[in-house]
Order: structure tokens, then C-alpha cells, then sequence
DNA sequence: ACGCCATTGCACATCGATGTGCAAAATGAA
DNA sequence: TTCATTTTGCACATCGATGTGCAATGGCGT
């Protein structure tokens, strides 16, 4: 390995994951095109499409992972730590979505809904926390809430992909409206974005 | 026309709905063989797959359509607009989802966009006039809080399918959970939601 | 019992995608 | 330049899905 098969490898896995997250369905042949490159040096990377789609969710399982778990560390308060947390998976939200966007087909690679669940069920606890301090308020049960506070993120990053939100203060607005969706008051949801956004 | 074979395709249909929420990608066997039919049997009820798919969508978007702006006639607060859609919407959940569902993705029967649309503009045009009067808050613009809606309305589904929400009470708590979203505070949410329902 | 219609069970051609093999270029470091 | 690594351009086998044709079979009303 001289760093240049290495370089060629990471683009590759940059293009799979756009052109993934344009179509599920995306060929290698797609996907190799996408990359300047033939069908057939892709395989010379990854042995199998599955083997592709596996790096891939790796990949952002693992930072996903980790920058939910890094946004929460010492953190009392389930408002701050969701905004904060928002704020953090937003910056990794195209590998967020693409673990989304597989996981909704059923027959994929095996092991998304697993790898995912995790996340999920930290966000559960999260919302269950601040449902019972009463920080949150909605008629939902945790776990359901979870499922919704997934989607408002899915959502508007689609959003910004289709040019229907600009970029700039997309991840301020995405915990705002992630925090009203869980039932905080507007106002105290900007006011804790915004605080959370400076520090 | 033996009237027989009518309700064979209804029930083609159904089952093709179904399936097709289940796994976008279902093949025509797949869904002939959960019918409980050969193959062959699909193909003589539609000639072909994309022929299915144009008329589920087609009932869909009919179905949608309607239950939006039947909702819609003769209300004029926004917010109890919004909370009617939402709760007529909600009647035809799983034709409403394979809608989007379908066009998630790229690649598919065209102009399911299209038949969105419609649908899409109406909900933009109902948040816009919701965030001039100061009834809905959010830091969104009106076009990307119509994503959220989407998106929100999508989780629930996603959620009661997943059994993580319980049927009974789904479809209020999607009106206030839509609401709270688009800015609305939780108690008078919860307030209109209840009266929405009830009339 | 008859006949109509829908359904069935094959066979078939076609298409696109996957994955592999191998020899011929191209690339870049020494 | 030289040499190893990487990429390319085919050819090939395989698989699953689509769509069609046709004869046989079934059910249901009359």
C-alpha cells in the first residue's frame, strides 16, 4: 500500500455515500462512474457490493455513535443534552442519513437496525428522562418519540438537499425544531440552541 | 366483467400496498405469492409492474388529495387547519406513506413527485399563513417545515408499524405532535386536537 | 352438464447487475 | 529509465426479475 490505493479507497467510499443517499438502489456501475473510475477497480477495493455497503455503515455507525455519545457527556439537563446532541449528529448528517435511509428497506445488509439501535435506544432513554422531569412534554411514549425525533432530522436534511433550507443555521434550526417537536417551549428552545451553538 | 375478478385486483392491490411499504423493491412474485396467487395471475389483473405501481399511486395521491382538502374547506385558523389535515390524513396512513415512500427514492414510475406536489404546496401555503399570524413559531421558512410535517406524519407510521405506538390514540397524537412541531405550544396542541377529534 | 372466465403452470426470451479472470496499459516512486 | 502498483478493458458465467405465450385446469352460474 503506497497511500495512493488508500486516498483512492476513502474517495470511493465519499462517492458511494452520495450517490447511495441519491438512490438506495445505486449500481456499481453507478457508483464507479460517479467516481471517474470502471466498474472494475472497484472491485479491486471492496470484493463485494455488500462488503462496500458494510464500510460504509461502519463507518458511520461508528461516528454517529461517537458524536452522540461525546455531545452527552456531562450533560444534567435532557433539553441541552438534545440540542446538543442534535448539534453534533448534524455535522456527520450525510453518513447519519445514509444508516437511516438503508435501514428503512428491509433487505439490505443485515445488521443496520442492529448497529443503529444503540443510538436509538440512548435517544430513548433521553426522551424518557425529560418526559419524566416533565422538560418534555407530548402525548407520545418515549419510544415513539424517538422514531419522530429521527425523522425531523432526516427530514430536514433533506430539506437543505433539496435547497429548501440553506446550509448556514440549518443545525441551530434542526435542534430548535427538534426540541418544539419534543415538546419544548419555542422560546426556550432558541434560547438553549443558541447558548448551546456559542460554547 | 364477472365482478369476481374486481375484487381479486382490489385485493391485489391491498396486498401490493403492503408489500410494497414493506420492501419498496418487492418483486411481482413477492407480492403474488402474498396474495396467495401465481405470478402469472398479477399480470393478468396489470400488464405490467410499473401498471401496478401507476395505479396504486394514483389511488393514493386521489385519496390524499381529497382527504386534504375536505379537511381544509371552511376552516380558517391555521392551526386547527393544520390539526383537521392532519387527522383526515391519518384515515389513509399507509397510501399517504407509500406515496412518499416511493418517492424517496429516485429511480421509479415518474411523476409521483408531481402527484405530490399539489399536496406539498397546499401544506406550504398553510404553514406560511400559520408563521405570518403568529400562530405557528419556528425558525424554519414555511417549505422546510413542510418537510418536518412529512417527516413527522412518516415516524408515526413508521412507529405504530414497528408497534412502538399503540393504534387507538395515533392519530391525535400525530395531530399534536405535527403542532408542537410546527411551534405551537403543547397545551393548546393538545387542546385543539381534542376538539378537532371529537366534532 | 355446459360454457365462460379466471387462474394456473409451465416454457421461453430478454435484461440488467453481480462477481471473476487475465492480459494490456498507465501511473508514480526510486 | 525501471519497476511495482494500480487501473483498465474486455470476456465470461451466473442470477434474479420482467414480460409473454399457450394449453390445461379450475370454479361458478345457468
Amino acid at each position: 500500500m503506497t497511500g495512493r490505493a488508500d486516498a483512492n479507497r476513502r474517495r470511493l467510499m465519499d462517492v458511494a455515500l452520495a450517490e447511495l443517499l441519491r438512490d438506495p438502489d445505486a449500481s456499481m456501475d453507478q457508483i464507479a462512474r460517479a467516481a471517474g473510475v470502471v466498474r472494475r477497480t472497484v472491485y479491486g477495493h471492496f470484493p463485494s457490493r455488500d462488503a462496500l455497503i458494510s464500510a460504509l455503515t461502519d463507518d458511520a455507525a461508528e461516528a454517529v455513535a461517537a458524536a452522540h455519545s461525546a455531545a452527552l457527556r456531562d450533560v444534567e439537563d435532557p433539553a441541552e443534552a438534545l440540542a446538543r446532541s442534535i448539534l453534533a449528529v448534524w455535522e456527520i448528517a450525510d453518513r447519519y442519513r445514509l444508516l437511516v435511509s438503508l435501514a428503512q428497506r428491509s433487505v439490505t445488509v443485515e445488521g443496520i437496525m442492529r448497529r443503529l439501535e444503540p443510538v436509538r435506544r440512548a435517544c430513548t432513554e433521553l426522551l424518557q428522562h425529560g418526559l419524566d422531569q416533565g422538560v418534555f412534554t407530548s402525548p407520545l411514549p418515549a419510544e415513539a418519540l424517538a422514531y419522530v425525533h429521527e425523522q425531523v432530522l432526516f427530514g430536514l436534511m433533506q430539506a437543505v438537499n433539496d435547497g429548501a433550507l440553506p446550509p448556514r443555521k440549518a443545525g441551530s434550526a434542526a435542534a430548535v425544531t427538534a426540541l418544539t417537536a419534543a415538546g419544548v417551549p419555542a422560546d426556550r428552545a432558541a434560547r438553549l440552541a443558541e447558548a448551546v451553538a456559542v460554547r
